[in-house]
DNA sequence: GTGGGGCGTTTTGCCATCGTAACGACAATT
DNA sequence: AATTGTCGTTACGATGGCAAAACGCCCCAC
């Protein structure tokens, strides 16, 4: 039996039975490899499953009629993906490969039999999905009423410290894999206004970079800056079932 | 026994059974009444309620350093606000009555027993708040990528097909029981702009005001301009388990 | 090795959008 | 009559968008 991305990406918050972990496995038959730059999920096309990331980086993203595009969200290695599709049956949004990655698809019924089965399972994904409303809340405040050095900053934190919680060779630095106009359309400036920020900020020595790696040098100062908080720090579990 | 208003929301998408009515029913043992302009959570206090909105309108918003605030979200009646207890122990967000209120707070263990006895119930929670988390993808991409007038007429629509979700009273017009500043700080304007947008759509005759009350003309224009798109007309409620 | 072609970054000048500050009108409270 | 809250209006200026071009880099073909 291939192990459960899911299942590793439950248990880094609260170690699950193995019951729990054997259910988990048996949705995932086929992991499916994505080359970068494909589209996963095109915005208005008919959907019935959820992906967990296993490999790779993936964003979401909206394009508006008049040709701006949005992103939403950068997905990670053990982000859960594609939520939406259990209550909308067309897809409120796009899913592009930012690598090449690699995504276990659930069918959105078989996610609902496992959650009425194991209560646990399915208050932790009710926890982690509050998590994911109060970083766009944050989001929010940051496109809402910051300036650009401010959501650049933010952005670049939010980035690293999401990195650091499933990869432990994150220390300071780190490979975005997002074009500057990328960066742009996440945090709402242009390319050009990003990489006046980016160069103002490496003047400035809060961050430096060298052939797409970006080292943040002022953690403290940039958390100013940007208004930032980091929410993995203070996450509270002990509203889980007991095991 | 007083009827659970939490009951009575969750019954608007879906029939409860009368097991489920009571079950919820059980967890509101006192309504709370709270004055226009008091706080019913302050930013960074210990929480451990969560609340459904029985009567009134609530807003939940964060302060930046500067002093700006950016309003994350406004509540109507039965909507279930404060979730982000389940998982941050210090709230992420303040919430304040914007008119005379009645909420329905119950402990966050009470709920989470609720859940774990009552699977339907959970999976009804899960998908509203997969539905909340594509409202904020809506929101974050007006703020990030529209202009102002864009975001005030999605704003405004926004506004009135929540309202009319739940009060049948609404045609055409509604009280906002918004200031123009709290409109701007919702939508990352100043209340100077919000005031010039407001004038603008008014003389191009898609709106119209007299005494708090707005009314929206020309609904498909609007919709056009906001790029705004009616989430609630999409909703699929198959995923869940049958009663 | 040389000459593209594609892609992302850097840079510039111009200017629209939107914020800031300040004040008056008006209604509702006290 | 004084106070408070909201809306309306103006002048001014900063932030950040837009368009366009050059630059650097990598890969590939010849």
């Amino acid at each position: 039996m291939a192990t459960s991305c899911f299942a590793e990406r439950l248990a880094k918050h609260v170690p699950l039975s193995d019951a729990e972990k054997s259910a988990l496995a048996r949705l995932e038959e086929n992991p499916r490899k994505v080359k970068r730059g494909a589209m996963i999920q095109r915005v208005n096309e008919t959907v019935t499953e959820l992906f967990v990331l296993r490999e790779g980086r993936v964003m979401s993203f909206v394009i508006l009629p008049d040709g701006s595009r949005q992103i939403l969200r950068v997905y990670f290695p053990g982000d859960f993906i594609g939520s939406a599709s259990t209550i909308y049956s067309k897809a409120p949004e796009s899913l592009v490969a930012l690598t090449d990655v690699v995504v276990c698809p659930f069918d959105k019924h078989a996610l609902r039999r496992l959650l009425e089965d194991y209560p646990r399972v399915a208050a932790l994904l009710f926890l982690l999905s509050n998590a994911e409303r109060v970083a766009m809340t944050d989001r929010m405040a940051s496109l809402g009423r910051t300036s650009a050095k401010a959501r650049v900053a933010s952005f670049l934190l939010d980035m690293f410290d999401r990195l650091r919680v499933t990869d432990d060779g994150v220390i300071d630095s780190f490979d975005l894999k997002l074009t500057q106009e990328e960066i742009g359309d996440s945090i709402g400036l242009t390319s050009v206004h990003v990489n006046r920020m980016i160069r103002q900020m490496e003047q400035e020595g809060l961050i430096s970079r060298s052939n797409g790696r970006i080292t943040l040098h002022q953690m403290a100062r940039l958390e100013e800056i940007g208004h930032y908080i980091n929410r993995h720090k203070v996450m509270d579990l002990d509203w889980l079932p007991v095991g």
